[in-house]
DNA sequence: TTGAAAGCGGTACCAA
DNA sequence: TTGGTACCGCTTTCAA
């Protein structure tokens, strides 16, 4: 492993010029920048990273703390943070908190003693304890739900979007839409459920909230609880694209059909959504700007932003009408 | 900052004992070792991960580097390589080279530079230069497609399920099916164009093969160009999930339905293959354990394992017939 | 502008 | 078994 002073000796010159040489410092003569250039060049010799990072107590690093990688959100989410890390020169730790507490604690100590320059943390809830990151000067910017007023935070509007989606499935002629809410505990969760009840409330009607786990089976869970009262809705705002999986699902184990025996829509938007019949109605979330914006936040942050105000960014959803909902 | 010394002072020993005692090394006095762990945490004393890595001259990362995140199977492999990581201690870097040489590039050359414990490396060709990484003897194993005899691999056995997918096209009355494959470089598209016509062939069939992109728009132009022909395939066999919503979205814009005007297949079994109408039919893959046992692999290698001979694993596809292939 | 040298914070060798 | 200390490779201060 060819190291820093042995591209000193080939070129003739000391190790901090040839450090100073490498890093583009303005202070060194012309020559010398050559010098050392075609000596690294001549030995290929490449910067040891973990060296660099103890000098500069600081890493290249960024860790990703999402629930799942597997929901389609949060991959796009990934997509839009790496494509801009990767830009900045930054590279991605990518965890998986599985909305554990105990896994993003664990995640928290790594991303410490790993000494990474921010961390985007979804967290499982405001209660997430993000402290040993603020204690030591660690930038953390949300994603997706918010850590208090302090912490910076790139969301899109649930509650909005919720609101909007169940107004439309009334406005399209359906009396009673029920929600297949996420658990009480998640933030989105509990905005979406809210936004369901506000529209519902607004149109004078009853709401029905059923809360199950953020993925397919609280999608099919929440489905029959709901289909199975006395009184069932006519129609589903579902929370999440996770859930929808398992409510379709069900559905069709009853041998009901979206669009015409239920009306039905859900937060986020797919490849597939378009495609089942009928297509799925859905309030789309920007889950790539999400993760470019919070990249972007961060990187400002790390590169010194520190004593800026704390801004919560919140990005707008936008209704895609298809069959599901009609009437 | 709390450091070891901080930490032997409290405790009235020697930085050296610290260490021994925090990391479990066994002639270390249980009195001592007591001693040690009762003032690390009265300090509340985190490792410094870096400077660990800088003494030892290897890290806790390992390297993925894949095309695409937001490619389901993908998706599946990260999920399973970081669950496996995470069990064995180690961090997950997540690099996406978009099939591009230049920036898979990049990422060996960081994997190198932050001297990360292994690199997990779905190659966009088998001309990968992955020879910074052998040369330094960091462990490589690569995924879904190979790096010559001497490289650790995990694939799946493209070639067997798709001459299997096709067969079963062939059987069920189809009498031309086309092929919607790959770019010819990428050596999965290879197996599976292959595996087709070998199953055409065998049933003494004239095989039709178009190549595009491995994702929506190669599936569109593929399909767009065999149905143009003048003598059309009656029957797909689409090579990729990401192309089959392409050909998917080709087929409805042409008033095609599946299973009834069209026999269609595709590699990949994805969450909503059996939500669209009619379900389809598909070449599943082992997504989640092909990352599963390719992490586990190279963890044997970082532990020790350099003599072992390269093992190369082939996980064998499954056909899951649904609607869309019946006749 | 360049060079010498002191660390960054652990680890592991060597001596006691 | 424990302590003292050199050293991992780079950056940066200080002196020349």
């Amino acid at each position: 492993m060819i190291k820093i002073v042995d591209v000193a000796r080939e070129a003739g010159v000391a190790p901090s010029t040839v450090s100073r040489a490498l890093n583009n410092h303005p202070t060194v003569g012309e020559e010398y920048v050559r010098r050392v250039k075609v000596a690294a060049e001549k030995l290929g010799y490449r910067p040891n990273g973990v060296a660099r990072s103890l000098r500069r107590q600081s890493t290249d690093f960024i860790a990703l703390i999402i629930p799942d990688i597997g929901n389609h959100f949060h991959t796009a989410v990934a997509r839009g943070v790496e494509d801009v890390a990767r830009e900045a020169g930054l590279s991605v730790l990518l965890c998986n908190s599985d909305e554990d507490a105990a896994k993003e604690a664990t995640y928290i100590g790594v991303a410490l003693s790993e000494k990474v320059a921010g961390v985007l943390l979804c967290p499982h809830n405001s209660d997430s304890d993000i402290s040993l990151l603020t204690e030591n000067s660690i930038p953390v910017v949300a994603i997706d739900r918010t850590l208090g007023e302090n912490i910076d935070a790139v969301t899109t509007d649930s509650v909005h979007g919720a609101r909007e989606a169940t107004a439309h499935l009334i406005r399209e002629g359906w009396t009673r839409p029920g929600c297949s809410a996420g658990p009480t505990d998640i933030e989105t969760a509990k905005w979406r459920a809210q936004g369901y009840v506000e529209a519902v409330l607004a149109a004078g009607g009853e709401p029905i909230v059923e809360h199950g786990t953020f993925d397919q089976q609280g999608g099919a869970d929440t489905a029959a609880a709901l289909l199975d009262r006395e009184d069932p809705p006519d129609s589903l705002f579902v929370s999440s694209e996770q859930m929808a999986l398992g409510v379709l699902a069900e559905l069709k184990r009853r041998g009901l059909e979206p669009g015409r025996d239920i009306g039905i829509l859900t937060f986020d938007d797919t490849p597939w959504a378009q495609l089942i019949y009928p297509p799925m109605t859905v309030v789309e979330q920007p889950a790539y700007d999400v993760g470019a914006k919070a990249a972007r936040m961060l990187v400002e942050r790390i590169r010194g932003g520190s004593r800026l105000e704390a801004r919560q960014v919140s990005l707008p959803t936008r209704l895609i009408v298809r069959g599901s909902s009609l009437r």
